[in-house]
RNA sequence: GCCCGGAUGGCGGAAUUGGUAGACGCGCUGGUCUCAAACACCAGUGGCAGCGAUGCUGUGCCGGUUCGAUCCCGGCUCCGGGUACCA
């Protein structure tokens, strides 16, 4: 077989030295990432290179932060390593500038899908999750990302989620004192004397009613398809759970439920600190949904009774002219007229049957009922009917409300619908006649600002005519307060917290019910509450977790032979990451949840990155928790988080037909630009759409590392665009970052081109200017500048073909926390031993930066036209002169008398 | 509907926030190397006109402020995200 040997041989000699392009150049060393990066990993573990030490005397930390993941069984997706890269440059470079760095990882495990694999097939969901997690660490570690390894925590972990349902102890056993605004201890709590007086039940009652976490009846949504019940914000505008996207119902169910509003107001105002993106902030704010109004009693003619009801609009009272109730409204049953009653117990009965999705969306048309009754205007004791419709929500503001058809859109619709008055109260500030008529007739609604009309009562000593808006709310909140007719009301949109799951794979709630009604909870010594191994993890029809089928587990006597029960929900998955970032702080610690001198150290989280779709949901719960936990003296800061940052989504070409339809990526064929379909040969449009399997075009960073490296994959992903930027990936683009990583090793490893003389002045300028925009651009969060940055430097060593040892080494430094592997070789190659990682950053020297002359641009009526070199700080005078007399500038000027005008060392411009 | 973002070459994106529009990279064109190709290297590359110097034009659209506008103001169009009977 002599061919072979030639093959053997031929390979041995020109494809095994050149591993990124089999090509043939002397003996010019080139890029292997593979072997780079495979060392530099093993050095990295072996020498444990990034152990954080809780080294108090450094008082300079960084806490960066990843949202860490849920470890699903698909790996990670290109998505993943946008956000940690981002840490993980920061980290690298904080090192470098001394910080001590706490960059930890780790899994939130807890959840879904492993449960509903465990269904399908029987294998426990700890067996699937600590598989996954395996996958996730080997695919973490090959990106070089440089978390210490010995404070990877699990959620899932009977260690963690003991602190877990510690907090939700400290929960169950905190109330929240309005006049201080904090949360205290249970036992803090102050009991009134007629309490006292009723007796122990009526004091448990009245402690269970104050405490943060409740155990109660909800009305909650039902996912009849995942079987879960699920919180409000789970649940999608259309009705549908966000998990599966099939619709929910709704189900009353005892749950536990967490008072967060509670804490609106604080989670509300401690935004105004926080270093995050101001959309995010603003989702929160209108998540937590601040509203100033009043509360106004309306009498019930006939009747003791009052409606209450809440109104951002009190100076409109003129304008009721009909009330609504919710279907749920208490009082209902006792205020409709009996010839009304099988109609409105008709209405109500069919609302409480629609679901939200029924009475939203559909429902723009409106529906109701009168009840027969008629209540009083406080304003001008005109009576008004009062109706039920299900436009008005029982979970928001009294349940109630005035209807001003005049200046209301939805009172306007069902006035007009229904017949009911209109009057308008406040004439609009436009110019348009023919529309202000409409208006002041009551023809069309207004709800902008104007001018009252028609809003006065001197015999009860009222008027607004004639104010505006601002005035008019302020002199009527004045009148209702004096007249008790009302008060000043805020108003929250932010509802109670559902915290628990019809699950196995969630945390077990400490909690005992005992046979006599009363709950306790596990004492904080006998934490945590482990699962029972169940043989069946399906979960029961009526919504019951799969954890009642445990019956040994489930059943419990305590010491006075009273019978009791295990809570058979779980938490919510949010539970685990509420706090995690704690845990990293003293993530082995079994005695206490974590040494608070370590918190007092770590914490806050100064950098803390991940996607825009937990602006709500997980940040405003982890707030929560940590509010509470700083009013219990728990923790030492009111905000986790400082600075958050959100990674944009990374995008993936797919294809679709003329129609719209979508063509799986793996049926494409490319042909001059353009894209067809493989079997139908029909023309297809190339679109940019989310990463999804069933348009196959998600990505594996996996095959991206095989074929590029993970330097190149790091470098890549940043150099795509800003990090906040929502970027399609074109893997044609990976060329650019993979080429400069085998330029920059081929100038810098190729012994020849290195010299230990004086370093060429140009080269030197430009490295200088590097080193200041990259440490700019790091700071800043713009990563991809910083990357050209290095790359317009190395274009500049590489035209010299040589560069001096120094520069070098302060270019593998400046590299080092994009392209991780290779700064560390690059460092070595210039004559360095060990790690990089702890090397001082580099320092831009102005005297290098300075220049003394400057091509300065000289434009014509604001259009540029030619450059002149000038001296720096040249005085205006000379400029001028220097200009006027410039052939190129007189051939624009002629004869004419220009004015000048010089930005000194930016820009001349001549205008004639 | 309301609240936030966006819109710049064939493509991803730069532009010190009022001062040279298109950095850097991809792609493309031409060249060097090669039997040939790939790789690598060199040169060019917004559009229109011109052999050329050069000129005109150009940052979604219309208008304004300014010596000068991708940037500020007024009025639109389209795209993305959030949210929605919250009184």
């Amino acid at each position: 077989m002599p061919h072979r040997r030639l093959q053997l041989i031929f390979n041995k000699v020109f494809l095994i030295s050149q591993p990124i392009s089999a090509n043939f150049r002397g003996n010019m060393k080139e890029y292997n990432f593979s072997e780079i990066e495979k060392k530099w990993q093993e050095y990295w573990e072996k020498n444990k290179t990034f152990k954080t030490h809780d080294d108090f005397s450094n008082p300079n930390k960084y806490y960066v932060l990843d949202m860490y993941p849920y470890p699903s069984g698909a790996g990670l997706h290109v998505g993943h390593p946008e956000g940690y890269t981002a840490t993980d440059i920061v980290a690298r470079y904080k090192r470098m500038k001394g910080f001590n760095v706490l960059h930890p990882m780790g899994w939130d495990a807890f959840g879904l899908p492993a449960e509903q694999y465990a269904i399908q097939t029987g294998t426990h969901p700890a067996l699937t999750t600590n598989k996954n997690c395996d996958t996730f660490r080997r695919q973490i570690k090959e990106l070089g990302l440089s978390y210490d390894w010995d404070r990877e925590i699990n959620t899932t972990d009977p260690a963690y989620f003991k602190w877990t349902q510690w907090i939700f102890i400290k929960l169950y056993n905190t109330w929240y004192d309005h006049e201080t605004d904090r949360g205290r201890s249970i036992e803090e709590l102050p009991i009134p004397q007629d309490v006292i007086k009723a007796g122990d039940d009526a004091r448990k009652e009245y402690i269970d009613s104050r405490r943060l976490a409740y155990y109660d009846n909800a009305q909650i949504w039902y996912c009849p398809s995942c079987r879960i019940v699920c919180a409000n914000e789970e649940v999608l505008t259309d009705g549908s759970h966000e998990k599966c996207g099939h619709k929910v119902v709704r189900r009353n169910l005892k749950q536990w439920m967490l008072r967060i509003p509670y804490y609106a107001e604080r989670l509300l105002r401690g935004l105004e600190k926080l270093d995050w993106p101001e959309g995010i902030k603003e989702m929160q704010r209108n998540w937590i949904g601040r509203s100033t109004g009043a509360e106004v009693d309306f009498k019930v003619e006939g009747h003791d009774d009052i409606i209450k009801v809440y109104t951002t609009r009190p100076d409109t009272l003129f304008g009721a002219t009909y009330m609504v109730l919710s279907p749920e409204h208490p009082l209902i049953g006792k205020i409709t007229s009996p010839d009304r009653l099988g109609e409105v117990q008709e209405y109500v009965s069919a609302a409480s049957l629609k679901s939200d999705l029924d009475r939203t969306d559909l429902a723009k048309e409106k529906t109701g009922v009168f009840t027969g009754t008629w209540a009083v205007n406080p304003v001008n004791n005109k009576k008004i009917p009062v109706w039920v419709a299900d436009y008005v929500l029982m979970g928001y503001g009294t349940g109630a409300i005035m209807a001003v058809p005049a200046h209301d859109e939805r009172d306007f619709e069902f006035a007009m619908k229904f017949g009911l008055d209109i009057i308008c109260i406040l004439s609009p500030d436009i110019t348009d006649a023919e529309q202000k008529a409409r208006i002041i007739s009551g023809r069309e609604c207004w709800s902008g600002d104007g001018i009252y009309v028609n809003s006065s009562n001197s015999d009860l000593g009222i008027t607004l005519d004639g104010l505006d808006v601002e005035e008019g709310i302020e002199t009527i909140t004045r009148w209702i307060e004096q007249r008790k007719l009302g008060s000043h009301r805020i108003n929250y949109k932010l509802r109670d917290w559902l915290f628990s799951r019809q699950r196995y794979w969630g945390e077990p709630f400490p909690v005992i019910h005992w046979d006599d009604g009363r709950i306790t909870l596990t004492d904080e010594k006998d934490l945590p509450v482990t699962l029972p191994d169940l043989e069946v993890y399906e979960p029961g029809d009526s919504g019951e977790s799969p954890l009642s089928n445990a019956t040994e587990w489930l059943y419990v006597t305590d010491s006075q032979g009273r019978r009791g029960r295990r809570e058979t929900n779980t938490m919510p998955q949010w539970a685990g990451s509420c706090w995690y970032y704690l845990r990293f702080i003293d993530p082995k610690n079994d005695t206490e949840i974590f040494d608070s001198r370590k918190e007092k150290y770590w914490m806050p989280v100064d950098l803390y990155i991940g996607g825009a779709e937990h602006a709500v949901l997980h940040l405003l719960y982890a707030r929560f928790w940590h509010m509470v936990l700083f009013d219990l003296g728990i923790v030492s800061t009111v905000e986790p988080f400082m600075k958050l940052f959100n990674q944009g989504m990374i995008l993936a070409f797919a294809y679709e037909t003329a129609t719209g339809a979508k063509v799986s990526s793996d049926q494409i064929t490319e042909k001059d630009g353009r894209f067809f379909n493989k079997e139908t040969g029909e023309e297809l449009r190339q679109i940019v759409a989310k990463m999804s399997k069933s348009l196959k075009n998600v990505i594996n960073p996996d095959d991206v590392v095989k074929n590029y490296g993970a330097d190149t994959l790091r470098l890549f992903e940043m150099f795509l665009g800003p990090l906040e930027a929502t970027k399609p990936w074109d893997e044609k683009g990976i060329r650019g970052p993979a080429n400069f990583l085998a330029r920059a090793y081929r100038l810098i490893a190729n012994s020849e081109n290195i010299t230990d003389g004086q370093e060429d002045p140009e080269v030197l300028r430009s490295l200088h200017k590097t080193i200041r925009k990259v440490t700019e651009d790091i700071e800043g969060l713009r990563f991809n500048t910083a990357i050209s940055a290095m790359m317009i430097f190395l274009n500049t060593a590489l035209k010299k073909e040589k560069i001096t040892r120094e520069s070098a080494s302060v270019f593998a430094r400046l590299l080092s926390p994009f392209a991780p592997h290779l700064g560390e070789e690059l460092w070595q190659l210039t004559g360095h031993e060990g790690t990089l990682a702890y090397e001082p950053w580099p320092v831009a020297k102005e005297e290098y930066l300075k220049e003394d002359v400057f091509e300065c641009p000289v434009s014509v009526n604001g259009k540029m036209r030619f450059k002149i070199e000038l001296p720096v700080d040249l005085p205006q005078e000379e400029v001028r002169k220097i200009i006027l007399a410039d052939e190129r500038a007189r051939k624009w000027i002629g004869t004419a008398m220009p004015k000048i005008i010089i930005v000194p060392n930016r820009i001349v411009n001549i205008v004639i």
